[in-house]
RNA sequence: GCGGGUGUAGCUCAAUGGUAGAGCUCCAGCCUUCCAAGCUGGCGGUGCGGGUUCGAUCCCCGUCACCCGCUCCA
């Protein structure tokens, strides 16, 4: 929507109604983080992935040299060997040790607790409040902390020691005056002061750490993993445990010498993939846009070290205008640069990220990531190396070079793509009888024809169903006899479907039909036998 | 994982500690020459599990899902 955005309840109910996506296991009470593509669903997905395979594997694009470029297809297996996701890193890192509060049950990553400390607690806020402006971060006044920890503590931080109990904690907390001491307000250290009530206490191994919500001392750090794990065999035992990938991208590195040992191709190219992927998320929210399973669509461009760049700043423009090639809308999709300290574990070193991002009903007015195309430099293929013991590095045919491949990777969200298409064609119309239309583009739509003959007589359904059997070959149409006609439009309006052809009686002696066309609802003939010419046009 | 909210038919909503209702949708039939029209009929429901009660959709407890806000998002 150029205007007003669209409320993303309607659309999750029209995604329900019309049968685009439904709640998964629904008739069991559902299952937080999975979702069910219906029949339209379905079509609207196949649509994104096919015009991405089309561009990617069957007609890539054409290279900066004029050349067309050289990019292969692959499907590797869901369940890999375990030692896939040691090498790639996933399974040591791709899990954060958090930290619960007993206190409030707050949640919070264990290596982001000094930042957050710092920047996102109400109570240090207070704190640095108070002893700015008293001491100007020089000294530390037991009035001070007194008077704080008998007031304004007790609502922000009720369960800080030092609120709990003052005269204790303050005895253990030199006064006055050091300023380059690491126990000086606004260390870290002197937040763990404040937490700690007895710090040489037998049964407590030094300091505490405080909640940034409540100041209650946070328990040791737990161990999580978004990865999902399974087992192979009917044996269950830690030598039987395998992961469900979490990327599809590791099912491409590992085929890297298959690939280029029974292919002709040389670098630079690209192997492509589209999959589902699993990960537990901690969070599954708003739809299917950040679902526990979710497809995605991987391409790895290997290329020289010294053309990463070049590569990079290709890949960039030409992902940006795929999106939009698939109709969605210029104003709402937008390129974001990762921050160094977002960066993935295998995109550290490189040239950076960036994130085709899309503005989603429910970021609005921000965005939300669609697709992010990194730079892995060699990290991967060097990964694999030396956890394998097969060489990885890929010997020029004709300089006789040899070198491990940088890789430029636009790895594309396929459930979120099919949402973003979605929501960017919802369209609120209240003037006309369904009161929304979906705003496909033609060659996106699931539909992208419905034959209507006027009435139900066997005089406008005969020649209707001559028409239907005439488009069906070629093109997604549906036939549709019940019901008054304004209902079938409104219905047809409701899932997107960009034209309708209705039989009347001028069909009878002129051969012609209306169509109808979905966003301005405007009528003109054309001949029946000119239909699959209009539409072939239409939907190229 | 935390806090708040919601949960009655496909959808929107009503009602009551005592047989759960309407409109729209959908299906069947009639009628109908272009935008959810009209007539007749039909399908279909209290998220799930306990408890209190003679009796629970309503009250209580738990659970699940969704929404909002946190948190999180290699």
């Amino acid at each position: 929507m150029a205007d007003a955005t669209p409320d993303m309840k309607d659309i999750v109910a029209l995604a329900k109604r019309r049968g685009f996506v439904f709640p998964a296991s629904e008739i069991y009470g559902g299952i937080n983080g999975f979702w069910d593509f219906g029949p339209l669903g379905t079509a609207l997905k196949n649509r994104v992935r096919d015009a991405w395979w089309r561009d990617m594997v069957t007609c890539p694009p054409i290279g900066p040299d004029g050349a067309p470029l050289s990019i292969v297809g692959l499907d590797s297996a869901i369940i890999q060997n375990p030692k896939v996701w040691e090498a790639s890193g996933h399974v040591g890192g791709f899990s954060d040790p958090m930290r619960k509060c007993p206190g409030c049950g707050h949640f919070v990553r264990a290596d982001h607790l000094q930042s957050i400390l710092a920047t996102d607690s109400e109570w240090v806020q207070e704190l640095y409040e108070i002893l700015m402006w008293k001491t100007g971060f020089n000294e530390v006044s037991h009035d001070h902390l007194r008077h704080w920890a008998a007031t304004k503590g007790r609502k922000s931080a009720p369960n800080l020691a030092i609120v709990r109990n003052i005269d204790s904690v303050l005895s253990h907390i030199p006064e006055g005056r050091y300023p380059e001491d690491e126990w000086a307000p606004g260390h870290f250290k002197f937040f763990q002061l404040l937490a700690t009530e007895q710090p040489n206490a037998p049964s407590v191994t030094g300091l505490q750490d405080p909640c940034p919500r409540c100041g209650a001392p946070l328990g040791g750090p737990v161990e999580t993993s978004l990865m999902f794990a399974s087992h192979t065999g009917v044996e269950q035992n830690d030598a039987s445990k395998v992961y469900l990938r979490p990327e599809t991208a590791q099912g491409i590195f590992i085929n890297f010498k298959n690939v280029l040992d029974s292919t002709r191709v040389r670098v630079p190219f690209g192997i492509a993939q589209v999959g589902k992927a699993f990960r537990n998320e901690v969070t599954p929210r708003n739809f299917i846009f950040r679902g526990r399973e979710f497809e995605q669509m991987e391409m790895e461009w290997f290329c020289h070290p010294d053309d990463a760049a070049l590569w990079r700043e290709f890949w960039l423009a030409e992902r940006r205008r795929w999106w939009e090639a698939l109709g969605i809308r210029p104003e709402n999709l937008q390129m974001r640069e990762h921050e160094k300290d977002e960066l993935s574990h295998y995109a550290k070193e490189g040239l950076g990220t960036q994130d085709v991002e899309y503005r989603f009903p429910f970021t609005a007015p921000g965005f939300g990531e669609l697709e992010g195309v990194a730079h892995r430099c060699a990290f991967d293929l060097t990964q694999h190396q030396e956890h394998s013991g097969t060489k990885m590095e890929y010997r020029d045919p004709v300089t006789n070079e040899t070198y491990m491949p940088h890789v430029i990777e636009p790895a594309a969200g396929l459930t979120r793509g099919v949402l973003a298409v979605l929501c960017d064609a919802y369209t609120p119309d209240p003037s006309r009888p369904s009161g929304v239309y979906l705003n496909f583009a033609p060659h996106m739509a699931p539909v992208t024809a419905a034959v209507l003959p006027l009435t139900a007589k066997p005089a406008h359904v005969e020649p209707a169903t001559k028409l239907y059997m005439a488009l069906r070959p070629r093109f997604a149409a549906e036939l549709d006899v019940k019901q008054n006609i304004g209902k079938r439009y409104a219905r047809q309006d409701e899932i997107g479907t960009p034209y309708c052809f209705t039989v009347d009686n001028d069909t009878l002696s002129d051969q012609t039909v209306t169509v109808r066309h979905r966003n301005t609802m405007a009528q003109e003939r054309v001949a029946l036998d000119k239909v699959p010419a209009f539409l072939a046009e239409k939907v190229g």
